[in-house]
DNA sequence: CAATGTGAAGACCTTCACAGCC
DNA sequence: GGCTGTGAAGGTCTTCACATTG
C-alpha cells in the first residue's frame, strides 16, 4: 500500500522514535525485527507499529518481521533525512547556547550552521566554534548556508519578531522554545516546545495521583 | 457542569496555554475575556476554548465572557499550581545546567531544588546557587525537599537507570529529555521532550512543502 | 506456523450549530 | 444582541481480530 502520499500526523511523530530504536537494533547486530519487538522498544502497541509502517508500504515479511536496515532506509527517506539540514538558532542565552552545543542534533542529521542574537554585546562571541551574528544578517545566512529550519530560543516577548524575520529571510520551518504563540503565514510550519507547560501538565497528574494515594493510605490515628 | 472529575488529556495540555494568555491579559488590565479573544491569543478555535473551559465548570457569563482573574484561579487550582513544586534535575551537562538556570520555571511555580549527577568530577560544583550532589543522595533529597517531579537530562544510556533511582526515591512524575524510552511502574507518569525528534518532524513537513514549492515554481529555462 | 497487513469497531478529539441566558 | 454551554456530527487515531502469506 505505497499509495497514499500523506502520512497521518500521529504517524509522522512516531517515525523518529522507530528510527532511533531501529538504529540501535542495527548497532546491536539484529538483522530483522518483529512488530512486537519494535513496539516494546518504543513503548507502543504492536498493532500501532504495523499500521504506522503499513503507511510507508508493505516492507515486512509475514512470518518473519521487518528487515532492520531496509526499514531504517525507508523511514529516513520518508522523513527527508537523506540530506543534512542546516539550522539557525536565534537567541543565544541559556537555552540557545545549550542547544548550540547539543551533539544530539548532529548525530541525527542536523547541523547548527548559524547563531544569531539581537543583543549587540553578544555579537562576535564564539559558541561551539560558531560566531554569533546580528539577527539582521539572517537573510544572507539563510542564502549562504541554505538554512531551512529556524530555532527560536529567545524570551517570549521577542519571539514573534524573530519569527517574522525568519519568515522574511525564507525559512519555512520553525521550532519555537519561547513560551509564546507565534503566528506565521500559511505554508510555514511551526512546532512548539514549552518546557514549563510540560511541567504544568505533570503537576496536574501528580496532583491527581497524590490525591488518590492519600485516599488509599490507611487512615492515620 | 462541574461533574466529571477527569479532564481529557488534550484539554490538560491546553490549560497551561490558556493560563499563560490569561495572566498576560490580567497584566494588561483586562477584566474579562471572550472565548474568541482567548482563542486568538492561544491559536485555537473559540469552540475549543469554550469546550475546554466547560470541563472546569460554567465559569463564563453569557453575553459577556469570562472573568480573567477568576479563570486564572480556577485553572491554577485544576492544574495543581496553587502549591509550589520542587523539582530535581539529574544530569547537569549542557542541557541540565541550562534548565537549572532557566527562570521560566520559577515564574510558573516550579523551584529547582536539587541537582544530581553521576560524574564524581561534577559533585560540589555550584550551578545557579545550587550544589550538584551525587545521585545516590536522591532519596534523602526527595524526603528533605519534598520533591515531586524529576527531570532527566542525562545521555540516553543513563536515562533508564536514573529513572529507576528516581522511582525508588519516591518520585512519581518524570520529565525526560534524554532521547530514550524509559519504562516505569504504573502509577508513575513520564512525559518526554525529544529535541531531535521535533526537528525530524519538521524536516518531514519541510521536505513535503519544498517538493510542492518546486512544482509551483515556473520551470527554469 | 508465525507474523504481517488491514478492514471494521471503538475511543477520543474537534468542529458545528444553535438553544439558552445575561 | 452577544456570547456561553453543549448535544450532535464529523474527523482522526487506536485497537481488535483475522484473513493472508512467506
Amino acid at each position: 500500500m505505497t499509495r497514499d502520499r500523506r502520512l497521518p500526523e500521529a504517524t509522522v511523530i512516531r517515525l523518529p522514535l522507530y528510527l532511533r530504536a531501529l538504529v540501535d537494533l542495527a548497532a546491536a547486530g539484529d538483522a530483522t525485527v518483529s512488530s512486537d519487538e519494535l513496539a516494546e522498544a518504543v513503548g507502543v502497541t504492536s498493532a500501532m507499529v504495523r499500521k504506522d509502517l503499513s503507511y510507508l508500504g508493505s516492507y515486512g515479511t509475514r512470518g518473519v518481521g521487518y528487515d532492520v536496515a531496509y526499514l531504517v532506509h525507508q523511514i529516513r527517506r520518508e522523513l527527508g533525512l537523506t540530506q543534512h539540514w542546516g539550522i539557525v538558532i536565534a537567541g543565544i542565552g541559556n537555552l540557545g547556547s545549550a542547544l548550540a552545543r547539543y551533539h544530539g542534533f548532529l548525530e541525527r542529521g542536523f547541523r547548527v550552521a548559524a547563531l544569531v542574537d539581537a543583543d549587540p554585546a553578544k555579537i562576535g562571541v564564539i559558541v561551539e566554534g560558531l560566531e554569533i551574528r546580528p539577527i539582521a544578517e539572517l537573510p544572507g545566512l539563510v542564502k549562504d548556508e541554505l538554512l531551512a529550519i529556524g530555532v527560536i530560543a529567545t524570551p517570549a516577548a521577542a519571539a514573534q519578531g524573530v519569527a517574522d524575520q525568519m519568515v522574511a529571510a525564507g525559512i519555512c520551518s520553525i521550532l519555537n522554545f519561547a513560551p509564546a504563540v507565534v503566528s506565521v503565514p500559511s505554508g510555514v510550519t511551526v512546532r512548539k516546545v514549552d518546557l514549563a507547560t510540560e511541567l504544568q501538565v505533570l503537576a496536574y497528574y501528580e496532583q491527581r495521583s497524590a490525591a488518590l494515594r492519600e485516599v488509599k493510605k490507611p487512615a492515620p490515628r
